[in-house]
DNA sequence: GTCTTTATAGTCGTACTGACTATTAAGGGG
DNA sequence: CCCCTTAATAGTCAGTACGACTATAAAGAC
């Protein structure tokens, strides 16, 4: 076939998938939703649905993104597609072609208010397993894209709120990436990196509880780290 | 809407679109079909077409590999998931949302034969101008996410036949990135990687014309770069 | 006060890399 | 046949980055 002009096709139902993930309590969390209906009634899923008519992909994931979290502003939420889905039997009743996002905020109000009825709730994502459909393959493939994503770009600061300090965004590395890192280390790699994060002018100074207090840091303009901040990757050889 | 339990949806027409880059002459060439029917008649775009009913986004777009390049053998080739274009304007005649894959093959035989009568060349990369819908963009992704990949997989090995030098290894990066690579630095850094290729033993030569013969390499067992080859990216300071 | 905790400063040696120079092995042209 | 060109391969050297540490500072807990 050439350039679309084939002219029998077959409908199909496309749904935009939402990995909402976030920091909580030092573990990595989900937003999950809890199915009412068959298939998979009484099951967790991840919030999505329907594209409308005149949206895009994009547009449907912030629509949802914004009814399932109850943010009234999700406009500067990192937003990102991930991959589509489009495996003829993902979900037994009809062809559904699936659009998945990964969407990473700061940690959330708990009440998720907004959306429909069905409860909804963050489950820590060593938790959330069995989910239905695809879920558990799209959770996970969030999870390996964040987490590459994590060592070559700035993304850490959107688990971050407004100004964090650096032990703050050495706890994202280490939560995503499930290792330790020196903290000198680390301190020196962040602040070397131009445009990473750049210190809040007045100095200001925050503590969450005991120790010397942190200075505190806003995001940086810069995107991309350059050198990327690489995960130990010497397996298997002492290189 | 939570998890796809409302009822009332829009059906949508689902394709996939093909970035089928190669090498030739030391440039980066793109397939492109020309369209033989409005909208965008005569314009160049990329080949692509509807899924079938039972079938899945990836099979689909090796299923039209096949049919564009005219390979007997698709099997071997690389194909990657880019990303999923869904605006609602982007195609003039109705609701299309697009899965578009990136595919990397060696340098092709030119008769690109099967598929439909439709006319199919590969066209070099900077003339790809122009092209039907949103093709530009696609295109322009496609090479983006290649020269991303480049620095830290081995995905080079996918433009390059079976067997080949460094010296054809090098000229992979060196037109997808458009800059010049040191010799022997490149050779140290690949050589220096485990996995990334391996000699071939028969102390197999070859010479493609002037100068000392170069020794065959093969792809070898690894598919990432530990530590990447990174592009200079030292722009604006001296680092 | 002392202890604990966390942030921050600095040191040291190794690995990696960019920029080079040198040598080897072919073909081409007189 | 000699010399020049071309391309592959070998090797050097210095600067940078980074992992592993040690040390100091500033807070709360007891």
């Amino acid at each position: 076939m050439r350039g679309y002009d084939k002219h029998a096709f077959e409908p199909f139902a496309v749904t935009v998938d939402l990995a909402v993930l976030t920091l909580r309590a030092g573990a990595l969390h989900a937003l999950l939703v809890e199915r009412g209906q068959e298939p998979y009634a009484g099951r967790w899923a991840l919030p999505g649905g329907f594209l409308l008519p005149e949206e895009s992909a994009e547009t449907a994931a912030r629509r949802e993104l914004a009814e399932e979290t109850g943010l009234a502003d999700v406009t500067g939420l990192h937003l990102e597609q991930l991959r589509t889905y489009s495996e003829p039997g993902r979900d037994p009743r009809m062809r559904v072609v699936s659009v998945a996002f990964a969407a990473l905020l700061p940690d959330p109000p708990e009440p998720l208010g907004g959306g429909d009825a069905a409860e909804a709730r963050w489950m820590p994502y060593d938790e959330a397993a069995g989910l239905a459909f695809d879920h558990d393959r799209i959770l996970a493939d969030a999870r390996d894209r964040v987490g590459a994503k994590l060592e070559y770009t700035c993304l850490a600061t959107a688990f971050c709120p407004a100004e964090f300090t650096l032990g703050e965004l050495q706890q994202v590395y280490e939560t995503v990436w499930g290792t330790a890192l020196d903290r000198p280390n680390f301190r020196r790699k962040v602040l070397a990196t131009p445009g990473f994060v750049e210190a809040v002018p007045g100095a200001a100074r925050l503590t969450g509880g005991r120790g010397k207090p942190a200075a505190l840091y806003r995001a940086g303009p810069a995107t991309v780290l350059h050198p990327p901040l690489l995960r130990t990757p010497r397996e298997g050889r002492p290189a």
